[in-house]
DNA sequence: AAACCACTCGCACGGTGTACGAGGATCGTC
DNA sequence: GACGATCCTCGTACACCGTGCGAGTGGTTT
């Protein structure tokens, strides 16, 4: 078996006082999230921690693994609350607009999702936390991954394309009839489609997005929740 | 508003009897399907078509460019089928299988989905059938809007990281008992993960992931209808 | 014949990841 | 103090990338 992966190592070095693995992964970070996932070169990474390209080698065997590292550190925002405390269905809300907002901070992790197995430790964490979850909410034995998956793949697949959405309005000011136009423009071809969008949407399309987040999360919950009342 | 899309732009050129975008466009799936999106080059391409590699940028203005035509085409093969023969929720099921086929036998479209927001015709096509079946099931306003998104949302999630799982497997032929003692060292901290997680999953993973996804698939689908029920 | 046009493509530029091997710094042991 | 060994840095080099530019080619129109 293959499956290269910087978790599936021997255990890292000891490192010393002078740079580390933990300062190379933290600058990394800070530049993806600056200049994105093609932002990111170990040249540039290596004039920002005023060192040579290839020094970075020693701490990394290669670019990927450094984008692997950087990915679980990413995981490792992703804030978990106690079932306990405020039921299973908060709890599982929570995490869920949790991981959507830190996706959204780090655009770039939204790219590594479909390259990358999250299988660092902070991943695993979060997703431990998530079962433990549906477990108090009742769910038994490998319908508690299912439900986990997806939970998961909700959350990723509607904050994924939000960021393509993001990127590609750019940096240009947001203008609401102008882009009301454009989508009259494009889906000219769709009548039916116009006649019944609502096009007061773009006069705040966040909010709105935040919106049908919710809904899709009520959802998707309230559905999981129907496989309890067997 | 800056907004650059192929799909914003003039209506494209009559194109003569020689080389034309459409045939290029055949040809970029094809490389990516072999090679995935990194093995896209426009050398390679080039050489592909026996045309020199700068010869392409007559009918395709940029590489990123090529790539939103390439993604379209994907979308284009998604199988929709009319909600008034199948009832509204088989309609629905069917496509969204069909969705995950379609992106899991163009691995490097998982990518696009998060870089390029989905506005080919193609895309608008199957958006507006999947429209049309919310509206079926009873469905009005913008919640048609969401409800399409949440179920969108969800075959791309579970999809997406599907094709990293597959990616990093590589070629290497497929060990269960490996499989297996990879992921107990790797969960080694998680000892509740490890309790409750069934390790026969890892004897045929592939008809898990199918039982996974219609798992949540049902789950959505019960979540999505629970909302007509006001 | 001349002018225009659609189209092709070689070259060059500035970027990329990273293999390699020569160096420097620091430490343990004699 | 001397001398390896080990840890760490980095300049150079290679093969590759997207693509701007401008010269060239062939067919059609005037």
């Amino acid at each position: 078996m293959s499956f290269t992966s910087v978790w599936l190592r021997e255990p890292r070095k000891p490192s010393g006082p002078g740079r580390s693995r933990e300062e190379i992964v933290a600058a990394a970070v800070e530049l993806l999230d600056q200049e994105g996932l093609d932002g990111l070169s170990m040249r540039k990474l290596g004039a920002r921690l005023s060192a040579g390209a290839t020094s970075l080698y020693w701490y990394v065997a290669t670019k990927d693994e450094l984008l692997e590292l950087a990915y679980d550190q990413v995981w490792g925002e992703m804030a978990v609350v106690d079932p306990d405390e405020v039921g299973w269905r908060d709890a599982l809300s929570a995490l869920a607009h949790s991981m959507r907002q830190v996706i959204l901070r780090h655009p770039w992790s939204g790219d590594l999702i479909g390259r990358l197995p999250a299988l660092g430790p902070n991943a695993l964490h979060v997703a431990d936390r998530m079962r433990r979850m549906f477990k108090a909410a009742g769910f038994e034995g490998s319908v508690i991954d299912f439900a986990s998956s997806t939970l998961t793949a909700y959350v990723f697949g509607m904050t994924i394309p939000e960021i393509a959405w993001n990127a590609a309005m750019g940096q240009t000011r947001y203008d609401a009839d102008e882009m009301r136009a454009t989508v009259r423009k494009a889906a000219a071809d769709f009548p039916e489609m116009l006649e019944s969008v609502d096009l007061d949407v773009y006069e705040d399309p966040q909010a709105v997005r935040e919106l049908c987040f919710d809904f899709g999360l009520v959802s998707v919950l309230d559905g999981l929740e129907r496989r309890l009342a067997t």
